[in-house]
DNA sequence: TCCTAAATTGACCACCCGGTCATTATATAA
DNA sequence: TTATATAATGACCGGGTGGTCAATTTAGGA
């Protein structure tokens, strides 16, 4: 016995699907103590004793529905990561706010799952999650840092740590805001060449 | 008739303080869905009815709220605005984080509300109070970088827009993330100066 | 002291929630 | 075809919600 859910997974494939597509609109839609399980079974098309039946609880639900999110943001991290392991620093930022965007754009939902997540404070196991995330995001930007400063590009005696919060900071905030703009259908305000070239400046260069 | 809540402005202040401080706690504690209105008058020492008809929604009260913690940032901005308005931008930055912290640990519940509005999607009117809160911060944070610009501090022909949207981000989310160690009571991880002197480091030289 | 107008109360309403489980429908093996 | 095991159903439960309003308490002037 591998998995604790084997009553879902056991389901065909195209009910599996109904029920995670509802899901991810739901607590897209609303935050976690908001999401009602009565709108995914109504929406999955499923009878809400079957829903029970396949997740004990709301929350092992949820815990289904973040995980497979987070999957796919890591996915995208690896792939962005080891495809420009080789360029410079800021073409690699740039790389990292376009996977970023695209990301956005292909799983919306997705990344307002994510953004929940880390903005908002009532998802069960929060502090786990976001612990997790934090050292996910540590890894990955850390590396980033790192090559750069191994190769002289970013000063070699930076407190890596801060730098790594710095350019947390501004891709996710740069991204929710996106995230949103894209949501309310005016993204245009963004033109993307600028911000990409606006963020690498400030890293490498300041604004002064 | 100036005001269309004279029903609770005309109590007195002591009952209001309760009412405001049982509401500020719940609103601190919960997102605005999950908030509690029950909760709120067994806190005041009051009865349901009475609630309601000070505040004739619970949206009412919430709007009451936010204003009064908004203008409470809003007091703070303008007072370190003002007192470092001869400062060099260095220096000036310095003073925004002090008085930042100085806030969060003077108004914990206080900033829990404005950080919560901020980040979290399920206010009432949120998209008008979260557009209103980025003009306050592009005037407050504009302003000292265009003061920073003329004095040749930081590069004249800055992008100003992007400028303040990569101040505010790093600010913002050091703030936040302060506060949530604090709540949890280990804010020692973060020795202030050095963070401080990372963050103008960042803005004026860059990481290179 | 009594009367009236205003303030306060909390039982009550309709609604929604997560979760349960006896009942029913379905699939499978004999 | 029939008997049996398994899967699916939805009425139902206790509990909480925002909001209401008839009844009661309080305050103040005559």
């Amino acid at each position: 016995m591998i998995s604790l859910n084997n009553k879902f997974e056991q389901l065909p494939e195209e009910k599996q699907s109904r029920i995670v597509n509802a899901s991810i609109s739901e607590f897209a839609e609303k935050d976690y103590e908001t999401a009602s399980m009565n709108t995914v079974v109504n929406q999955a098309g499923i009878s809400k004793g079957s829903l029970f039946n396949y997740f004990k609880t709301k929350s092992l639900l949820y815990d289904h529905i973040y995980k497979l999110a987070l999957g796919e943001v890591k996915s995208y991290l690896r792939k962005v990561r080891d495809e420009t392991v080789d360029l410079p620093f800021e073409k690699r930022l740039s790389k990292i706010v376009d996977s970023g965007v695209q990301f956005i754009i292909e799983h919306p939902r997705l990344a307002k799952i994510y953004f929940r997540l880390i903005y908002s404070a009532d998802s069960p196991n929060r502090k786990k999650i976001v612990s997790e995330l934090q050292k996910l995001s540590n890894d990955y930007l850390g590396e980033i840092i790192q090559d750069a400063m191994d190769q002289s590009e970013l000063d070699p005696n930076l407190n890596q740590g801060q730098a790594v919060f710095f350019l947390d900071s501004v891709l996710n905030r740069f991204l929710k805001d996106y995230h949103e703009a894209i949501s309310q259908g005016d993204a245009n305000q963004f033109n993307r060449d600028e911000w990409v070239k606006g963020i690498t400046t400030l890293f490498t260069k300041g604004l002064s």
